[in-house]
DNA sequence: GATGCGTGGGG
DNA sequence: TCCCCAAGCAT
């Protein structure tokens, strides 16, 4: 009964996707990889990019890490974009350049989990397996009353067996498209337009009025503060930069030599600190410009950052390899932040500090 | 099993 | 402004 709904649904109402008109296994991963925890209209670009770009995997095997962040810059999680390159490299070397063609040697790639194994297995190779994603939880747990917490153990457990019984002689392809698409554009999080559902008269959760109930998460993120203040250090031509660690957030991109303060009250007393000393003070630096205050959200972080612009008559000498002396024009062939990316952007360019006024 | 990892859209 | 969440995965 939910399945005859269901397909007939999809057939009338899903979207024109490039990355269903395709068997192609690398690209049908590479859309996978795009869009975890990522909207469509947040993805497409970069999907357009990446295949131009990288028509295959040998393609993008041959790339550099540095040359697929800057390709990734802007979207995130960048661990993605790193791991896409790693198993690229692999497949290259490891397995003739060709893509596991089963669920169980796909889950074995680097970046790929249950979820992306089950939609490349079944979308490029129509091997019978489920995929569950947020859009999956949602319809299922609504659909079929659920209330297990999606985010527990319990949970993946009975909504896996739940989409496995479900898929059993479907086209495997179609049937797990159309269970994601239902709950992208049907059975929406917020404000679902259930009176054009076509399956209200089945929907536990509608019957119940538990719709905005509906599926339960047990676990909340905190949001811990951190307080940057970037030195932008340039003589006119040339700019000082860092790269990342590679742990931590925005894992090997690049940023300006950064001061983190542990408070508020410390971020206000930077030009107190070591590093201001040696950069600033040692350079015989002069603070050009300081910013306002730049909040930047991300899922679990809220990072207050602040700007100098300082000029120097000459660029100060550098210890370690992190660093590095650029020219400014060349400042946009490196991976940023979108912190960093969102500054340029308000200070048109840095002119400030380019006309040396 | 809990935590860390980005960015953007919408209510 | 705040909160939730969006085709998850690695450690």
């Amino acid at each position: 009964m939910f399945k005859n709904y269901l397909h007939s649904w999809y057939l009338i109402n899903h979207r024109d996707l490039p990355w269903r008109n395709t068997k192609n296994p690398y690209k049908i991963w590479l859309s996978e990889v795009i869009l975890q925890q990522t909207r469509v209209d947040q993805g497409m670009d970069y999907y357009n990019k990446f295949t131009s770009k990288y028509p295959s995997i040998l393609a993008l095997a041959k790339a550099s890490e540095d040359e697929v962040l800057k390709d990734w810059e802007g979207l995130g999680y960048y661990s993605r974009a790193r791991n896409l390159l790693f198993t690229a490299k692999h497949i290259a070397q490891n397995l003739k350049g060709e893509f596991p063609r089963h669920y169980s040697e796909i889950i074995k790639l680097k970046g790929i989990g249950p979820y992306a194994a089950a939609a490349i297995s079944s979308f490029a190779f129509e091997e019978e397996k489920a995929v569950v994603d947020g859009n999956v939880y949602r319809t299922l747990s609504r659909v079929f009353g659920i209330s297990t917490p999606i985010d527990t153990t319990a949970g993946k457990k009975e909504f896996q067996a739940l989409a496995d019984d479900l898929i059993k002689n479907q086209k495997p392809s179609v049937h797990n498209q159309a269970m994601m698409e239902f709950g992208a554009l049907q059975c929406t999080p917020k404000n679902p337009d259930c009176q054009s559902c076509p399956l209200p008269t089945i929907c536990f959760a509608y019957e119940h009025d538990l719709i905005g109930d509906l599926p339960v998460k047990s676990k909340k993120v905190k949001q811990s503060k951190r307080h940057f203040s970037y030195l932008i250090i340039s003589d006119g031509k040339k700019l000082l930069l860092n790269k990342r660690p590679e742990k931590g957030i925005w894992a090997n991109l690049f940023e300006f030599p950064l001061i983190e303060s542990s408070s508020e009250l410390e971020q206000e007393k930077v030009q107190q600190t070591e590093l201001w000393n040696s950069l600033v003070i040692a350079s015989k630096g002069t603070v050009k410009f300081k910013s306002d205050s730049y909040r930047h959200i991300l899922s679990h972080q809220i990072i207050t950052a602040d700007f100098y612009e300082v000029k120097v008559d000459k660029m100060p000498t550098l210890s370690t390899t992190k660093n590095l002396i650029i020219n400014k024009s060349e400042l946009n062939q490196f991976a940023l932040p979108k912190l960093l990316l969102n500054y340029l952007s308000d200070r048109d360019d840095l002119l400030s500090l380019l006309n040396d006024n």
